[in-house]
DNA sequence: TATATTTGCTTAATCGATTAAGCAAATATA
DNA sequence: TATATTTGCTTAATCGATTAAGCAAATATA
């Protein structure tokens, strides 16, 4: 039969004749309290299997330790494994996280904020869903005066911490490596310049094509959603060029995957007639044929490292948050594709 | 600057020289508070940016509103789609959801199951982990008298509601899709027998060729933990076999995969040579070359009916849980891995 | 031996929101 | 006009855990 009036410290009170009092600060135990009283109110506690309720300690202490966290979507190996790592840091540290996703809707990400913050969580983490211009909801995590670190999605703006790797530099990579590999005509199909990252891949890409002595062929740079859809379509256009690219350098692999599928329906050599370099470092790059460089982007460490960010800033006393920055440098997994 | 002191039912009440009680009904609309004072109180409310302490109001309700869902992992396309619309159909009816991982293991599970108790939610809605055999964990959550409810991952024994496939029955869709394209010889690479879902499925397979008048080969069932690795492995054995197998149906998609690549590396044509078929209808099974014929397993369908239990049973006066079985039926999607 | 300190508890207030009980004024009904 | 009902609030208790303040007994120190 289910039981369904859960022990208090009030019950375990009354079995013992002590006050409630005495019985906190036996379970957490306190030095005032003698050996003997903790031990009998330990062996009362697991009798009648006596569980705080959170929801009193939190309201009294006035800290839930709870994490929130905001993710576009989980079903992405990046995503997940970030808050693997996150969660195994905060976990040690005594805290619990809340995973939501926003779908890349702005909408809900309004909506989490909202859920999370009803929640009394003590902070949160997040990373930027594409939709999202408009910074007011993430001001108003601000103004409650608990920590935000924003992590891979992010935006200057807001002045607080960010957690993500070096999208500048990692064009620059990828671009170096093709340039190696004898490459002149390298293709962009890029993200939308409004969102950070994908401007600055675009930069990245522009400057490294000059540093290269290459010229710059605007028919080359797309931007564009990433989805496998988006690679297909703009793949297509750029076989039908008079001049065709010998390398195609693609912001997500699952675009990068649209473009491979096209390639590999024409019938055109990847690596030999075209080479192809995607990002993420999502599982299928490895298991497609020809199997697809891209870059990978250190999730573990970020999922660390932003866990860590949000402890040191859990425990000022005098909150104050600013924007700081830790970048990592990508690191670009060649196979197949670019071989 | 950050505004530390967050808005209390006081603080309005303080403004307009009224008592917080009446702040708080006026802000849920009581009958029995006139409109001007609800006019008044809301106004208040906005200049002063109150937001609800959750913690205080669960706490003397005795409700949470929270929702605690435990799947193995979210990073599946499976998983994060029945917790998409699990999400959808609980945030109309004003729950809110706690996801967690289990990672596939039983230490991780029990960790979960402890954290959302603690966070008093109303409700827990699982899947459960590869390595649970012990159930003891979740008998907890029953005798806290809040429903439970197992979806995909379930156990008879425990007594609760189950949503799930017919994975007897996908079997015999699988095997007669195969027997249909003329293969004679049909293994299986399958899980571990102690998960109920994968027992099921390989019963429904060994009954399906006794149906179809095909001797049972003990040489072509095999029981692993599904993993790309345990496909790669299985399969290459399977080609050492003298008598080698026309067709493969796998229990799981990246099992398939790593029994594909294995194929693709030694030249064997799939599907004219051996017939492939996975389950799960993962994206990637359309992505790869050959596309991989698998099972669909109505993740939507699933998150709205665990959702709609829940909520069914979270309204009962007097909580009474039993063996409650909802299963659909699975749904083949051929591709060219069995044309 | 007299005073100071430590030990081991209790008392009472508190975190914010909610709600049963109740009261006075306004309005309705007989 | 006298009584009943409704309206619109207030008062006070409550959900459970925590903690500042304090008290009496035990022990240590001068």
């Amino acid at each position: 039969m289910a039981n369904k009036k859960r022990t208090t410290l009030k019950d375990i009170a009354n079995e013992l004749n002590i006050s409630s009092a005495a019985v906190s600060k036996a379970m957490h135990n306190d030095s005032r309290i003698s050996d003997k009283t903790k031990n009998e109110v330990k062996r009362v506690a697991k009798k009648l299997n006596y569980q705080p309720n959170h929801l009193a300690s939190a309201l009294r202490k006035g800290k839930s330790n709870l994490v929130g966290v905001i993710v576009p979507r989980t079903n992405s190996n990046f995503f997940s494994s970030v808050i693997e790592q996150m969660e195994a840091v905060l976990n040690k540290a005594g805290y619990n996280i809340i995973i939501t996703q926003s779908n890349e809707s702005f909408e809900k990400e309004c909506k989490n904020i909202d859920t999370l913050l009803y929640t009394q969580v003590d902070g949160i983490i997040a990373s930027m869903a594409n939709e999202t211009v408009d910074l007011s909801h993430y001001e108003k995590i601000k103004s409650n005066g608990i920590p935000l670190i924003l992590f891979d999605r992010g935006e200057n703006d807001l002045n607080v911490d960010y957690v993500g790797i070096n999208d500048y530099n990692s064009s620059h990579i990828i671009v170096t490596h093709l340039v190696e590999k004898g490459c002149k005509r390298i293709a962009h199909i890029g993200g939308y310049r409004r969102t950070r990252i994908f401007n600055n891949r675009i930069k990245g890409y522009i400057d490294a094509l000059k540093k290269h002595d290459l010229p710059i062929d605007d028919s080359l740079i797309i931007e564009s959603s990433l989805t496998l859809e988006d690679g297909r379509r703009e793949m297509l256009k750029f076989l039908k060029l008079k001049n065709r690219p010998d390398a195609v350098y693609v912001a997500s692999d699952y675009a990068a995957l649209g473009a491979l599928q096209v390639l590999n329906e024409n019938k055109i050599n990847v690596p030999n007639e075209v080479r192809l370099v995607g990002f993420g470092n999502e599982p299928f790059t490895s298991l497609v044929s020809p199997s697809i460089t891209s870059v990978a982007q250190h999730s573990k460490e970020i999922g660390r490292l932003t866990a860590e960010r949000f402890l040191s800033l859990a425990s000022q006393d005098d909150l104050k948050q600013d924007l700081n920055k830790l970048i990592l440098d990508a690191k670009l997994i060649v196979r197949d594709s670019s071989k």
